[in-house]
DNA sequence: AATGAATGAGTCTTCATTCAT
DNA sequence: AATGAATGAAGACTCATTCAT
């Protein structure tokens, strides 16, 4: 029965999936803390003891998800590095990729904010998320500092522009998760894309979309 | 001979505060569940069973914080909302002053999210703070709305701005709170502006800050 | 493999009759307040822990502790009212249930004696307890007053009379708990009946206890 | 000022019978343990700190308390032993000058019942007041057996007479501190003795009472 | 493999006692 | 002498993790 073995691996990655995607919501909500095994036993219908045949602990299962969140945006941001067009294009791109995901799952995103501020979260893994954070700051730095030369983007230190613009990302997220649904919608992708639009009167303006627009 | 009455509040008064500013702090990096009375007491050099003699327990205390923390940016916001001055004039002091805020004691702006955020906290706590922050919301959205009627202020669903406006507000805080100093300072308070900024090439730039109004 | 749910019933069952067993013995010599969990948990061999799982704290445990044996002593009272036979009869027959009760599982009295008189008692036990107090004494009382009818029972106030009565019941579960073993041994039933007894020679003496009735 | 120093010795002297009052009526309704330092404090208007210049701790407290209710009741059944009269007028004596205080100041027979029945109580406070309470039954003990010789007393064991008359007034005691008043008022002296009466309808029933009478 | 009973270390909170004033 | 602020040692309770079945 060689089927037996192979329909086992399929029943454990399904599983898997599920308690990471139970725990991501329940981390988000709660920060790891204040998430029992508990809850999220019950949020995923298992048994407590059966998670442990699945992650070493609360702290492995929450670094796993920490990870897998930052290396998805991490390989969104290498994505828009590597596209052609221009560098607002570019920019646009990202914020598009960026801003449904972080209304309509902002569980993996705040799983991330809450390893990268809270000391509530081992070193280690703040440690490593910070890292990989000073990573994706460098790319889309990188491309800022492009859209900077060619007028597209706003004046002022990259890296500053850098930051405030995640600010803002995570600040969605942060409503997302506690406004289920604004009366007026969520800000779109316009609205956020500003935060990197050259001040308004200056020059380089009508390039801004490349030429394609 | 006990001390004198005056004394006595005196002495109390001030533990209070010690207590507030220490337990702010490790709220702000921890979270409600992840913060021990013990590192409160440390913080404050205090003895655990002190901290109970002035607050009630680790929620109250919590609950004191947050409700500080709202009302001071409440009352910020309804002195902007008075103030004399064109409205974008008005949302640049409320930036002015809640950017170094945001900056150099970001601990209460993120003892806030956290009650906003976090299902961790006591449902009364949270609902209450939230309650406050749609106030807060409203009054910056009259401003903004009263912006966009001069042209000052971008075009758009004033909700939305405000939202946007506070979550990047917020993201900052978080920011300043894990980047102990940023190798190239934080954004400046332009920067965060340019969010409620008119859409570039748009007529009425010209008069943003200005007296014309 | 799971233990079937049949098997797991049993041993809830079973720990959490010897948890009220247990904490009965100790919440008698000691009260509530002084009773530890610890206690508790040693007397039963478990973990403090495990019993968290079968009531939800100390409280409810001597909560349950007190209706159970309120309810037994009321119950007790109702058959007794119920019964054939004399009033003396009953009188007699409730007094012999009683006796080895409070001699030899003094335990159950004593924690319903505590939740009557102690103020470290939760209100809400102590002022159930007293309701189920008065009831048991308006049973007793009505089958003294039967009996005073026919001169089984000695004239006089019945609500006094079944005060005392149950004083001296009460008053020997206690000499039980801290005389281990009197030199002399516990006084008999009919000694404590003669509280009810009427006074030495009055009429209807002779009948007590006969068929006469 | 030779004054001041015997003034000084006054006030010392009612402070601290201030306190024991106010401990007395405390700990009967709470017990040791559950009795704080700061309630009687307050029951007696005094800082906390003030009590430990009158006694070295609650346990102190307590053992001073048990020890004068203690000996009060033992000195009454020395003079009941030491009076003219028959044994049955001296065991009225005795039960007449118990049932009030048992009635009105029950406060210090249930801190000395407390002190027999609670393992809460140090061993030592309650090792020296089962040998007081021995010492007290021996006594009685002594009065009954002269009792019965004369046929005043109820034939049987005199120790578990004297046992049963005792618990008696311990559940007086008891049900005087709490119910406030009951309906019908509290059995009477008769009534109590009426347990170490003879046997209805036995001999020397009418001598009972002595020939004054 | 799966369950959930069981453990015990960790935290909050209380309160007897001490101590500075 | 008197106060009440301060300490710190318990003790109730929770929950991550283990383990018997």
């Amino acid at each position: 029965m060689p089927r037996t073995e192979e329909v086992n691996q399929q029943i454990r990655e399904q599983r898997r999936v599920r308690i990471l995607e139970g725990a991501a919501v329940i981390f988000a909500r709660k920060g790891l803390v204040a998430t029992k095994i508990a809850d999220i036993a019950d949020a995923t219908d298992m048994s407590q003891g059966l998670i442990y045949r699945y992650f070493a602990g609360k702290d492995e299962l929450f670094a796993v998800l920490v990870e897998q969140g930052m290396a998805s945006v991490g390989d969104l941001a290498l994505q828009a590095r590597a596209r052609p067009g221009s560098a607002w294009e570019r920019l646009r791109w990202f914020t598009v990729q960026m801003a449904p995901h972080q209304y309509q799952q902002p569980a993996y995103s705040l799983v991330v904010a809450h390893a990268l501020t809270s000391e509530a979260v081992p070193t280690a893994v703040r440690d490593l998320t910070r890292r990989r954070l000073d990573a994706l700051r460098e790319v889309l730095t990188e491309i800022i500092v492009e859209g900077q030369a060619s007028g597209q983007v706003a004046a002022g230190h990259p890296t500053q522009l850098a930051l405030l613009y995640l600010a803002a990302l995570h600040g969605l997220a942060a409503l997302a998760a506690f406004i289920e649904q604004p009366a007026d919608g969520f800000p779109d992708v316009e609205s956020v894309l500003r935060i990197l639009a050259p001040h308004a009167g200056r020059s380089g303006v009508e390039s801004r979309g490349g030429s394609t627009r």
